[in-house]
DNA sequence: CCTACCGATCGGTAGG
DNA sequence: CCTACCGATCGGTAGG
């Protein structure tokens, strides 16, 4: 008799899920139906509706995981006696190492998470608002010490998020740089821009 | 008698696909439908087909007129012969100040060109990559002549054209910061980060 | 620019 | 996990 809970439901709701978000960062979640992601699961549609409640609670899934993953990021580091550009530093590298290691879920988070049903779209934009500020208060904080230059640390905060999502755009031909020159040199330029 | 061609039929199309560009962005391509754009125009849907012959081509109006703008200010810079940190900065400027003036249009056209139809979508793929090999080549140079740190080229322009899409996800909240501190602060950054 | 309408496809349910 | 199926909505056409 095969198990019908527990362990093996776990893991095949993870198995929807990074299907899925291989299909929605492809296509896009609108342009993805419940079918084209129970083919390429080698199921039936409605099949899916064992694990899943909906094709929002899919997406909710995919951006929950990503979420928290940049919430203990940055709560560790706000513990963290580090020096300002050191922490900043660390945040870039894990936005980037994130983005090139979880491909799909980033990029699907980043793109879709607009789209989540009601009570998760209201946490996830929480979630989201919390992390800047916080980000906003470490630059600020690094402003205030001296070690970053005296600018905006809203736009400051703004920009960088924008430049680690950097390699979202990237194209399969630009595969042949290296994960650590794309770490490295875009980490350089944020700090070295950053910086006083 | 009304005007049945000419300008009033030139002004129409451009106010359909203005119109088509507030809802793209905010709802998103697929989940905005024919319905949706006619509504807002208070006209019924089939009338929509007398501009444009489909709504890929409502899609097409928009990311072309995009892509001409940025075609047209870089063959105008490969042209000029000022130093090289001085042709960045006014690319740099000319994006910020793009997306802040042009919002709707921008970001539809960044978020949704890979639905364009079949034709459209491999000639702006083209120029986009034109637009690529133009910005490296030019940063390129730039680090040859001993003005810029040496890096990836590639990687540095990606990352240039990710933090100059930064405006993109500005939330309203923070339209307090004023367009000039917003376009100084980031072309600063850029431009610190990449100089030697 | 409108009314009337079509075939296709969607998310999801019933019932096993 | 499947078959059978539903109501809603979509892009688009016919014909005026």
């Amino acid at each position: 008799m095969a198990k019908i809970s527990g362990e093996g439901k776990k893991a095949k709701k993870a198995a929807i899920a990074q299907k899925a978000a291989i299909l929605f960062r492809k296509r896009g979640y609108t342009n993805t139906s419940m079918r084209d992601l129970a083919e390429a699961l080698h199921i039936e549609a409605p099949s899916l509706y064992n694990h899943f409640g909906s094709k929002g609670e899919i997406l909710e899934y995919i951006c929950a995981n990503v979420a928290s993953g940049y919430m203990n990021h940055i709560e560790q580091i706000e513990k963290s006696t580090k020096p300002h550009t050191e922490k900043i530093e660390e945040i870039i590298r894990y936005h980037l190492n994130a983005m090139i290691t979880d491909f799909d879920e980033q990029v699907v988070t980043n793109h879709e998470w607009k789209q989540l049903p009601s009570p998760a779209f209201n946490k996830h934009r929480t979630q989201r608002k919390q992390y800047e500020e916080k980000l906003v208060a470490l630059i600020f904080e690094g402003m205030k010490k001296g070690a970053f230059s005296k600018r905006n640390p809203r736009v400051i905060t703004l920009a960088l998020l924008a430049t680690v999502r950097g390699p979202e755009t990237w194209s399969k031909g630009n595969n042949k740089i290296s994960n650590s020159i794309i770490i490295d040199d875009i980490t350089q330029l944020l700090i070295k821009g950053i910086i006083k």
